[in-house]
DNA sequence: GGGGCCTCCGTTATATTATCACATAGCGGC
DNA sequence: GCCGCTATGTGATAATATAACGGAGGCCCC
């Protein structure tokens, strides 16, 4: 198990790691992953956190890759779409996959103190949720899992 | 077991019923059911179908109601807060809860033809989640759940 | 029954998130 | 060379959400 991100860890191995992962599978499949999306994934990468579509815009920009929300979105939407990167749903902003390389859906401990995030493989048939839907019929594509709290060292800071 | 509304159902009663069960809950907790949130509240029992802040803003403009986003923000604060609603968050949009009585974490199944949505009660402590904020000593709060898909009723009518 | 406090509401303004529409650039096929 | 495709650049705008402030009304205490 390694789901979780917080704890203490190589991070730049983490970052290259994703991103050789990344460049490996848009290999395979024929995807384009050009500069842009390349740097945004960059951008998920650097840190344990969901970053907001605007938060990459204003840094894209500083390095002079566009300056409209469209080319930010346009790149999220790639990542997101091929499984790259998710979009953290209660935040409205995006984070890099953890596990890029595999077909899965994903759920999230979502820190409220410090906003990391952590990324686990969830079992979307199990529980409730895919017993009603089994019971009744409906066909699940997709699901969204995310869990609010306190994440270990926030805990230990302010115990509250 | 009834977590699901996509079938045929006395939706007259299913209305009324929501309605009588929050007054009830508000008058034993001192929670103020004002004009503005019981409107609200009718709004969202009217349909099994997430309205967005908007939406139901429009309807308390046309009602003479307050015509202003906070207004009906507020209401619907309110209504979540004390678990009378849920904010669907894939959709950013609201709807009333099946189980106003119950303490509950919701799930939600969401059908991406027709809109509806139905809620089970959902087991937050289950499943690899749980299990990874067990391990790794985070604490969850408040857990969302939502699968999108196709609904039994749509599938027949679009069955690829 | 007046004053203080609290909750709720009304309103203006603005922040944040996201998409539309259309033009341009590059690239590979043939 | 030209076509068709994908990706990018850009201006405009849509959709969602919150901040900040003031006023109305209830309620309690004395």
């Amino acid at each position: 198990m390694d789901p979780i991100g917080f704890e203490q860890h190589d991070h730049a191995a983490c970052r290259k790691g994703g991103l050789a992962e990344v460049e490996r599978r848009c290999a395979t499949q024929g995807l384009h992953l050009t500069p842009v999306r390349r740097r945004v994934l960059e951008m998920l990468l650097e840190e344990h956190r969901a970053l907001g579509a605007y938060e990459i815009l204003d840094r894209l920009r500083d390095e002079g890759m566009g300056s409209q929300p469209p080319v930010a979105y346009r790149a999220l939407d790639f990542l997101v779409k091929h499984g790259f990167a998710h979009k953290i749903e209660q935040l409205n902003a995006f984070i890099a996959c953890t596990h890029p390389g595999t077909d899965h859906a994903a759920a999230f401990l979502i820190c409220r103190i410090c906003h990391s995030v952590a990324e686990a493989i969830a079992e979307p048939a199990r529980g409730n949720l895919g017993r009603a839907a089994a019971e009744t019929g409906f066909v699940i594509e997709r699901t969204v899992t995310e869990a609010q709290g306190i994440c270990p060292n926030c805990r230990e800071e302010a115990p509250a």
